[in-house]
DNA sequence: TTGCCTTTGAAGACG
DNA sequence: CGTCTTCAAAGGCAA
């Protein structure tokens, strides 16, 4: 079963952390106790909200101004308005949720710190999650985001658009130029993204695991059922034993770790092209429609999505030697 | 100092 | 409507 580590969540906002329980996950974020509510209905008090951050972008010390009563100014009065404006962050999404919990775990176990690893960790982590286990956390971000809305009723996610200076738009070019490529060259890595594709870390079982006989602590042990359910969580396993335990994110070591996906980029087209391969759908560790959804996860709204776009379907390690790889998602 | 990396999911933008 | 893009977190790393 699911268990929250012990004091391994590390909690935003400690003071206001009530306890090592999955609901403090939203109530932490989102708790009203936090928020000078921008909705009449909530209840008040001096505290930020979390989601207001002292922004990535510059953020005035200035009161925090929702209020529509700024109405009918003058362009550039409304312009500093709006960057008088708190940055009122986006609501975690279930993996957001979910990696944020794990997280410190992960950190702990391994000797890895970087993020880019370590979120790979997750991101397969949270492949082998059991359904019900994911199910948890898309509920969480179906609430947190229900209280978002609420708390900032006139928020929208286009606010924070424009808000981090990146570039993304060229480096996921380059990562569809990539599995463009990948496809097209048959399995040869021709990358043109601005830095190598790397992939940190081996394809599972990503850090040593010391007292770990029957596979990784990491990984949270799904329920047979769930292993069953999920072909993902198996499939992943191969190279698990096949790969050094490398973990290295030098360029150089990466591009030599960087043997491991092509296979996803031939499961995704089937996956995305096929809609299902006979009866059974090949990857089943995404949330699935609400019709093939335990009767327990049917009595309160929607847990997981209900959709799955091409873009998103679930990398499935094939049973390949070794496979090259740029980047196993999107 | 600033942005990238890396992950998934939600939502806006766009054709 | 389908596809693409951006942003949420996080911390090391490169420029």
């Amino acid at each position: 079963m699911y268990s929250l580590p012990p004091g391994g969540f590390r909690h935003p906002y400690p003071a206001l952390a009530m306890n090592a329980s999955m609901s403090s996950l939203v109530s932490s974020r989102f708790s009203p106790h936090m928020v000078a509510p921008a909705h009449p209905g909530l209840p008040t008090s001096g505290i930020p909200h979390p989601a207001i951050v002292s922004p990535i972008v510059k953020q005035e010390p200035a009161a925090p101004r929702l209020s529509p009563a700024a109405s009918a100014k003058s362009p550039v009065t409304v312009k500093k308005e709006e960057e008088k404006k708190p940055h009122v962050k986006k609501p975690l999404n279930a993996f957001m949720l979910y990696m944020k919990e794990m997280r410190a775990k992960v950190v702990a176990e391994c000797t890895l710190k970087e993020s880019a690893a370590i979120n790979q960790i997750l991101g397969r982590k949270w492949h082998n999650l059991s359904r019900e286990e994911q199910a948890k956390y898309y509920e969480l971000a179906r609430k947190e985001r229900h209280l978002h809305s609420q708390l900032y009723p006139t928020w929208s996610a286009r606010d924070n658009y424009g808000k981090k200076k990146k570039r993304k738009r060229e480096k996921q070019l380059s990562q569809a130029q990539s599995q463009q490529q990948v496809q097209e060259a048959d399995g040869a890595l021709v990358s043109k993204s601005k830095k190598p594709c790397i992939q940190y870390l081996p394809p599972e079982k990503p850090c040593d695991s010391p007292a770990s006989s029957h596979g990784s602590m990491l990984d949270s042990p799904a329920t047979p059922s769930a292993a069953l359910a999920s072909p993902a969580a198996p499939a992943a396993t191969h190279s698990e034993q096949a790969q050094p335990l490398s973990l290295t994110t030098k360029p150089e070591t990466r591009a030599q770790l960087a043997l491991h996906s092509a296979a996803f980029l031939s499961a995704k087209a089937a996956a995305s092209s096929s809609g299902q391969m006979g009866s059974q759908p090949p990857l089943l560790s995404r949330p699935l429609p609400l019709g093939s959804m335990p009767a327990a996860l049917l009595t309160s709204p929607p847990s997981f999505p209900a959709t799955l776009h091409a873009h998103q379907a679930l990398p499935v390690l094939q049973a390949q030697p070794l496979s090259l790889v740029t980047k196993s998602a999107h």
